[in-house]
DNA sequence: GTGAAAATGACAACCGTTTTCATATGTGCT
DNA sequence: AGCACATATGAAAACGGTTGTCATTTTCAC
């Protein structure tokens, strides 16, 4: 077996999430490593992805995939919302998504299901490509 | 440069496209693999990447990420639909999208978009969990 | 102080995917 | 048939994100 604790890591979540904070609520988790080496904070790799873990485990952020399959945090109870993606220039729009909240409550009482969240992305070409 | 020619596949298209029918329209890469040496179809690895390539990029496939960002295939024209998932359990539900696909298509247009995909998944807790 | 629990990070292992490259298989021409 | 050239193939290596290992360091209770 791996780990016969759980990791906690009360010393390095609050770095990493208040990086990920400054990243905008929203990052890899190199991208997050490289924020903090930038700024001097000493840390390495394998402490950041076992931070972004536990702080998985708490809810206190949410793990989404980009399109190349890298695993982006986002910290929960930022204000929701859904992103339209340019397959070809990346140009990325920011998407309230009122309706689909809506949608996503409606369909998982349907089904008996509580404590429900949901992932929802548009991809298209942009006007300019 | 890799490739100077772009890749057809003419000969092994055909048969992953039927191996990822037969696996019921939904698999990785690595499982259709799996599934043709279980056919004793010979074949490698990187063709079946090569030819999942090459479906996709004639739109014949699909590609979506599963919850660990292995890339998943999907025969178009399929019926479009999405799922519910029981994070305890695993328990899937499918769901019709029609309200989605509508949202999907006003946001894209109103911000000039077109040529419109998306991605939903709803995730939750099951009634027996 | 002392010792055990918790945390850390360099490094190696893992795994899905892509690239490389040498070889094999058409395909059209004579 | 023989030849030349485009296409296709797959073993093996490279790649990149992620996870595991393990020796070391820090923290904390006594």
């Amino acid at each position: 077996m791996a780990n016969c604790w759980e990791y906690r890591l009360s010393r390095s979540n609050p770095r990493v999430l208040s990086t990920l904070e400054r990243a905008g609520g929203f990052a890899s988790a190199q991208e997050i490593y490289a924020l903090m080496q930038r700024d001097g904070q000493q840390i390495g790799l394998t402490t950041v992805y076992r931070s972004l873990q536990s702080l998985l485990n708490d809810k206190i952020v949410d793990v989404l995939r980009r399109e190349d399959g890298e695993a982006i945090y986002r910290l929960c109870g930022e204000s929701h919302h859904h992103h339209l993606v340019c397959k070809s220039c990346g140009k990325t729009v920011e998407i309230e998504g009122g309706a689909i909240e809506k949608w996503a409550k409606n369909i998982a009482s349907e089904n008996g299901f509580r404590d429900v969240g949901h992932t929802a992305e548009l991809f298209g070409i942009c006007s300019n490509c």
